[in-house]
DNA sequence: ATGCTTGTTGGACGATCGTACAACAAGTGC
DNA sequence: GCACTTGTTGTACGATCGTCCAACAAGCAT
């Protein structure tokens, strides 16, 4: 009589994403406190001896679920610049639009954030990796703003400016979704372009 | 012989301000995942059972911790504040300049603020506790903004905007103080105060 | 088929977690 | 100086933590 398997291989980088999928599951819905092996592997669907073979420790896992949850945030922003056709405010306006829509406007991302920052003063290579993911996204920001004709020397403090601005009406939208809407998050950020760009 | 008391006692509002300055230098110098109660209880010189006694465990302490922080962060912007004159502008200047300037940017607070923000999503008494203070936030800054002129019926927008550009430069400048510096984050934001002023 | 590689399991380990509670002692009132 | 209140300690408890590793088996090569 054959016998149903005990467990499926997967190929190492299956296994390593569904492990990041579940930790963001799992962080979405216990927050930083729930986030343990044991609870990590179990949304997975595997043991929890696992997971130390594919990261060296809890640390390591929250840092690639960010890595790969900035990766699908990056994704969608570049499809909605893209969506928005050749007009270079249209393409700067559909940036700002998309970042307080689902996907990226979400508790799920919310909590693998908060996450990874909680390591960010503790762990000196982890403070690295945000620097670089956040020099990477002013980047494809100043670009942006860069094709609506703004100054040179202007684009550094006004990517600043907009991250920050986009960043913390993100993180409120996030937090406590009844103080304003996604929409007027939006006019708000696209008001804020105007000015930038005046 | 005299023997030397074996401990001290204090006032129960004087140990629970000491357990909460405990907790925050702690969150400070460990993250969310150092904050145990063993380890918070030895930073105020107290046993672990102490903890009990004040707080009904990790959470209730640290959304004390946010309270108590906040309330001293409001005083600190309050003294600046009144310590610019009464011009309603410089005002709203010396509001967005101590906000980058210690004592309150600094590694310390951001600490208290994630471990605080891990939790809103979780426990629905401390997302409670997070929009009543930010409310009570952006109604001060709803007020500055009154007090340059601002039209009623842009006070809302332009209170979540400058909050927001505030926050979002506050949070980077203690996540990554290379990127840019205070001096910067504070020009940004006085520009930005031009614009919605205008 | 058979052997080899290695992804995967499951249990054991010591450490640490939060909590509870009885015993102790500091400070206060009498 | 004595009793009383209660802040405080210290310990013990069960649960859960991260980590380790020997045994197992799925899938591939030959």
């Amino acid at each position: 009589m054959s016998q149903k398997p005990a467990f499926r291989r997967a190929e190492p980088d299956k296994r390593r994403l569904s492990l990041i999928e579940a930790c963001a599951r799992v962080l979405a819905r216990d927050g930083v406190a729930g986030a343990s092996v044991r609870a990590i592997a179990l949304e997975a669907g595997v043991s929890a001896g696992l997971v130390g073979h594919y990261f060296t420790g809890i640390d390591a896992l929250v840092a690639a679920t960010y890595a790969h949850v900035e990766v699908r945030v990056s994704e969608a922003l570049d499809a909605a610049v893209a969506a928005a056709g050749n007009d270079p405010r249209a393409r700067l306006d559909a940036f700002v639009t998309a970042s307080f829509a689902p996907p990226i406007a979400s508790g799920e991302l919310l909590a693998t954030w908060i996450a990874f920052w909680s390591l960010v003063r503790v762990r000196t290579d982890i403070a690295r990796q945000h620097d670089e993911q956040y020099a990477a996204s002013r980047a494809r920001l100043e670009k942006l703003l860069r094709e609506c004709g703004l100054a040179a020397e202007r684009l550094r403090r006004a990517a600043i400016a907009v991250t920050a601005l986009v960043d913390g009406l993100w993180l409120e939208l996030c937090l406590s979704p009844e103080a304003f809407s996604a929409a007027e998050a939006g006019a708000i950020a696209r008001s804020a372009l105007d000015a930038v760009l005046r």
